[in-house]
DNA sequence: CCTATTTATGTAAACGATTACATTCTTGCC
DNA sequence: GGCAAGAATGTAATCGTTTACATAAATAGG
């Protein structure tokens, strides 16, 4: 692979005059600088990033560390980050990190040098693992309870949320309304179902240990929550999923059961996911923007690469939205 | 930031010793290893990724490029190469290429210096944008026609997928089979396109161009193609859509006015991403392993990593299987 | 035509690691 | 105790850039 010298030499000038050529900071003379592309272009020289990173301190580049990589959430959070550090002119190392904190400390060592802030979601995490953070990197860190560490955080509004998406199906009559709940340690789970519970206790209902099913977030999970919630007697009403998966996998245990939705059981989700609104009935949900997220992160650690003057730690809290659609007894459909 | 000179001044050692209890290459005393590792803990040190490639000519990072991030048919993407890379003690670099080849190429050479190997995926660029890969870079395709260009590649058996799926409407009865089709210029697109019509000569029925409609991958544009779709008389009887999230926008505007799936209009899909089968009905579609073609083409581009004599491109084809829901007929529920 | 500026280019020292080779320190053996 | 062999550690070159500083070339002013 070419290197800048091979091209100063071949153009006959000094690797600085390459550089230069590729930096566009100094004055080259017009007709030096294109026989330098010139050359360039034949030997298809792309300058080596690592090498300039090591001297320049900067490698346009921010690392994403996220529990998981599937499904729509993380697909459009990935998205949101991408679209903001793209238009900064930052590229994005993602990688996953599973259980427990080894695994995260390890993956934060591997990015040191690699990149120039990080995004970290580890919501099933203490804050401890932050303590090894290696000095000076930036760190921002989404949906994941920050303790007392000094970084800055963007989470979701998820005890509101959950709390208006209940007290929605309280306000259509349901007086015995079921969770699903999230991932068990899960931050952004345990906050939903504090909400649930508020907006239980705020209505004057009872809060009931047989309602609240264990859930994992995902489809399978939802779909097999519901065959153990229908075992129950009396069946509950509503139910509501900690997320969106969950609500699709509710929905279509409870058609093959025969269960009409939402006669007789109304189901609310959270997340509001692209899809949502695309199944039958169209879901009901909580909205979060979750690009914003992305987008807030990014910018958030961006500004603290650019002011390494700490401002304190900035945390942000992302707001969320009922979206009402058939699940929950809406009569109406929205048209896509 | 603490450097290996730090560790290796505190410690009382030279830097060669520090780098050697790092890498474990050679022996180093026991109490002296120890002492590093404890100066290395409170100076919180850990090698810079960048410094350390420069020398060792390996970043053990490969760059994603895709064309989009979003939904899915990407996540899942993600997911499998990710599996696979981190297995192997591989980080990946994602980066999403938006139109033609300049951004390509851009983000080619933004990439150069960071990562071991590409794997790039541009379905609808011509293989012309790859002649100006650095030199040395090894690079794999996924899902992108290689021309004539001397690349590892990837593809879906897309016309044979397709051609599966329509010869099973057509073996349903269906006579009047639409298709909605994929981006245009697309590579897959056209493929299956292709295996549409191929299946319709096939079986001696006539190609109308009045039932191929334009989408573009969306859940979106599968509604709206529905929507143009019903205008038609006399109506189509089968909807084959060119990916699953299309079909689910056709579900849903067929739901919408009351057009009755199967009965009335049968729709099959293509891709069998998660939420397929928790469709009402679920939904036909032809199954793709996407998590393989992340694996095979990290598998790839490793082998040309570690082995760069060439043995000539490899073209690996990843094989689809007929997977019928309800949604056209079937007449069971598969539980989830 | 000579000097003073300005403009264009070259030289060489970083950046933070790895590693071949050189050197020093331990051992074990006679 | 002396010496050879082996183990542990140190020295310094190297990777491919950028950039402060030095130098050479071009231009202007007299």
């Amino acid at each position: 692979m070419a290197t800048i010298k091979d091209v100063a030499r071949e153009a006959s000038v000094s690797v600085a005059t390459v550089s230069r050529v590729f930096n566009g900071a100094a004055v080259v003379r017009e007709e030096t600088a294109r026989r330098i592309r010139d050359v360039a272009a034949t030997l298809r020289y792309a300058p080596h990033g690592g090498a300039r990173s090591l001297i320049t301190r900067r490698t346009h580049t921010l690392g994403v560390l996220l529990p998981d990589l599937y499904g729509d959430f993380f697909s459009e959070l990935i998205h949101g980050i991408d679209i903001t550090a793209r238009r900064e002119g930052y590229h994005i190392l993602v990688s996953r990190s599973w259980e427990g904190r080894t695994e995260i400390e390890e993956a934060m060592r591997a990015m040191k040098g690699r990149v120039d802030g990080l995004l970290l979601m580890s919501p099933d995490v203490d804050a401890e693992s932050l303590r090894n953070i290696p000095h000076g990197l930036p760190v921002v860190l989404l949906c994941t309870p920050a303790g007392g560490a000094s970084v800055d955080s963007i989470i979701i509004e998820n005890f509101r949320g959950a709390k208006e998406m209940v007290r929605h199906l309280i306000s259509l009559g349901h007086g015995r309304i079921a969770i699903i709940k999230g991932a068990a340690g899960n931050y952004d789970a345990a906050e939903r179902l504090r909400g649930y519970r508020a907006a239980l206790r705020d209505a004057g209902l009872q809060v009931d240990g047989e309602l609240e099913i264990d859930g994992d977030f995902t489809e399978a999970g939802g779909y097999a929550a519901v065959v153990e919630l229908l075992a129950r007697d009396p069946r509950p009403t509503a139910i509501f999923a900690a997320n969106d998966s969950m609500a699709i996998g509710a929905l279509s245990a409870l058609r093959e059961t025969g269960v009409r939705v939402p006669q007789e059981i109304a189901v609310g989700g959270f997340d509001d996911i692209p899809l949502a609104r695309y199944m039958d009935p169209p879901l009901s949900s909580v909205r979060v923007a979750i690009a914003d997220i992305g987008a807030l992160a990014v910018e958030a650690v961006l500004h603290s690469i650019n002011h390494k003057n700490g401002r304190g730690p900035q945390r942000k809290r992302v707001s969320t939205e009922l979206v009402i659609r058939r699940s929950t007894g809406a009569p109406y459909a929205e048209r896509p």
